[in-house]
DNA sequence: GCCGTTTTCGGCCCGACTGTTTTCAGTCG
């Protein structure tokens, strides 16, 4: 996949204009055709063999040019020539808060500045200060910026970021004045990471609720505080941003606020081809108030479908909404079932009884207890003769727990070659056979690729949990041949897993559309540990969602009967 | 550099906050 490396270059690519000046629109084009590469779901070298580059939106004749140059020759030369012009790490400068295209030039040529060592040096030396337009208050900005570039926050998983979210939400939504209270940007597209946190509240007084925001406990310092917008960042370095704004305007500011960018710029411009005007205060056409209200309203107006938040990337979503033929996305009610579990027998906290009573009250209809198998003693993976007392003990529990049924299952481990490491007698007595790598991540991907279908060609296994083995903050995805993959896996009744665990989230959003496409059938499953991580299932709904998945395209919304009749090879 | 139910040329989303240059450019989302 050169996805994201062409997607990478072209953002290089955006920030050499920016700072050298080129035409904007010639910048955002570069930008938008970054993004939408990166959005892309399926390699770009099959856009390449059929010759459909330019569907993808944003890529013309030119940038067509380009991606295949680098497919075939591994450079782009416009690139390669920019490059030239400029000193490299005067692109690092745009890394820092408070620090643009316009500064950089601006030190760069005033003060031959090339990166942010030099930078750092200028400021020590007290150069700054006297250059046209930098004084004080500027030099302390980009000072703080250098710092907290420095401490480089990465961003927080979608649950930190929840967490993080709900703290403001509760302290500003008991507040007299606050009538409707709501989180927006990255988190309520519900991406998997997410960078700052976006709070929008209804009020007629916005200014007391500019104060509370900015002097919550949490808070550790102010960047801006305005009328009706305010930033902080907050003592663990996250920034927080919260705007106010009136009842009628609640879902205009929502949409805007919610993003993503290029949706928001599509949205708008759709607008203006019917003579109106979008912004975060509502519809307007000439200068009358139209709608605002509800963002249902404002995609009315438009004569378009209500869009999911998770869906608006501006990845062919706004096209198929103004023919209203969205897909109707899974919900986390649709589930019935939590397939990856586990228990005591293993590394679980919980007892089996503990974890199926738990999950009953969440209202599902069956879980699979799927531990550790024999070769993964550290986990504490069962030999044969515990998963013997294990069944007797899951029938006698199934006879005690009235309209609920446990599944007996284990999570196999795959050994280097493909093989599953219980013997296929031992096998076919479980109900589901969760099969799973934890060894030998460092394979080639023909190697893990064909590791992977064979697990798929084999009899007795029913999911591949977590199939590209990322976890965030400590692992990449292995390099797998994902269509290869997702193709055994349809052909054979195989079905990967999205799994729900917080560092997981794997297969990812991409993956999931991509197994849309293809017909491959999935399962969500949260890998639960404990009772309370049952809850994380919701992450993988998301997962789903941003993933375009609907109901009928996850295996575990089914009832059991019908479950175990899918599953069956 | 892209794109087309006004267009193959001439447009290209929109506004808040900051610091500074006393009316606005730069940055950000």
């Amino acid at each position: 996949m050169k996805n994201l490396k062409i997607s990478e270059i072209f953002r290089e690519i955006v920030k050499i204009l920016e700072i050298k000046g080129g035409n904007p629109f010639r910048i955002r084009a570069y930008e938008r055709a970054a993004e939408n590469i990166a959005g892309l779901s399926e390699d770009i070298e099959n856009f390449i063999r059929g010759d459909k580059l330019t569907q993808i939106p944003g890529i013309g004749k030119d940038l067509a040019e380009r991606i295949k140059e680098f497919v075939e020759t591994g450079r782009i030369k416009v690139y390669e020539d920019l490059k030239k012009t400029i000193p490299a790490g005067l692109l690092d400068l745009l890394n820092i808060p408070s620090v643009g295209p316009k500064t950089a030039k601006l030190l760069y040529e005033k003060l031959k500045i090339k990166n942010i060592a030099g930078l750092e040096g200028a400021i020590k030396k007290n150069k700054l200060k006297g250059i046209f337009g930098i004084k004080k208050k500027t030099v302390e900005n980009i000072s703080k910026g250098i710092e907290l570039l420095k401490r480089g926050r990465e961003r927080m998983t979608l649950a930190q970021a929840i967490q993080v979210a709900d703290e403001f939400i509760k302290a500003l939504g008991a507040l007299a004045g606050v009538k409707k209270i709501s989180y927006a940007g990255s988190l309520r597209r519900q991406k998997e990471t997410v960078r700052d946190i976006d709070i929008l509240a209804i009020s007629d007084r916005p200014h007391k609720i500019m104060n509370i925001f900015t002097k919550h406990p949490d808070v550790g310092e102010v960047l801006a505080r305005g009328e009706t917008k305010s930033s902080v960042r907050t003592k663990d370095d996250i920034q927080v941003d919260c705007r106010v704004v009136e009842r009628k305007s609640f879902g205009a500011a929502l949409l805007y606020f919610t993003g993503s960018k290029n949706f928001n710029i599509k949205i708008r411009q759709i607008a203006i081809r019917k003579g109106l005007k979008i912004n975060e205060y509502g519809v307007f056409r000439k200068n009358r108030f139209i709608t605002g209200q509800t963002e249902e309203d404002i995609f009315k107006t438009l004569r378009m479908s209500y869009i999911e938040p998770e869906l608006r990337e501006d990845a062919g979503e706004i096209e198929l909404a103004q023919k209203f033929q969205l897909p109707e996305l899974i919900k986390v009610q649709d589930l019935k079932g939590d397939l990856h579990v586990h228990s005591r027998w293993s590394d679980g906290g919980n007892t089996i009884e503990e974890m199926a009573r738990a999950a009953k009250l969440r209202g599902y209809s069956y879980i699979a207890i799927t531990d550790h198998s024999q070769s993964l003693k550290v986990a504490g993976g069962l030999s044969v003769a515990d998963l013997k007392k294990k069944r007797r003990q899951i029938g006698q529990l199934n006879k005690k727990i009235k309209g609920f049924r446990i599944l007996y299952g284990t999570e196999a481990d795959i050994d280097s070659d493909g093989r599953l490491d219980y013997k296929d007698e031992t096998l076919r007595e479980f109900d589901v056979v969760v099969a799973a790598i934890h060894s030998g991540f460092k394979q080639s991907k023909s190697q893990l690729t064909k590791r992977l279908i064979r697990v798929c060609r084999n009899k007795y296994a029913h999911i591949i949990a977590h199939p590209t083995g990322r976890l965030w903050g400590s692992r990449d995805a292995y390099d797998i041949d994902t269509d290869e993959v997702l193709k055994a896996a349809r052909d054979t009744n195989t079905f990967l897993e999205i799994n729900a665990f917080p560092q997981r989230l794997d297969l990812n959003d991409l993956n999931c559309r991509r197994a849309k496409e293809i017909g491959a059938k999935l399962v969500i499953g949260t890998d639960a540990h404990t009772t309370e991580q049952l809850e994380m299932m919701k992450l993988g709904v998301s997962v789903a969602r941003r993933g375009w998945l609907s109901k009928n395209e996850v295996i575990n919304t089914l009832a059991v009967e019908e479950l175990l009749k899918t599953i069956k090879k």
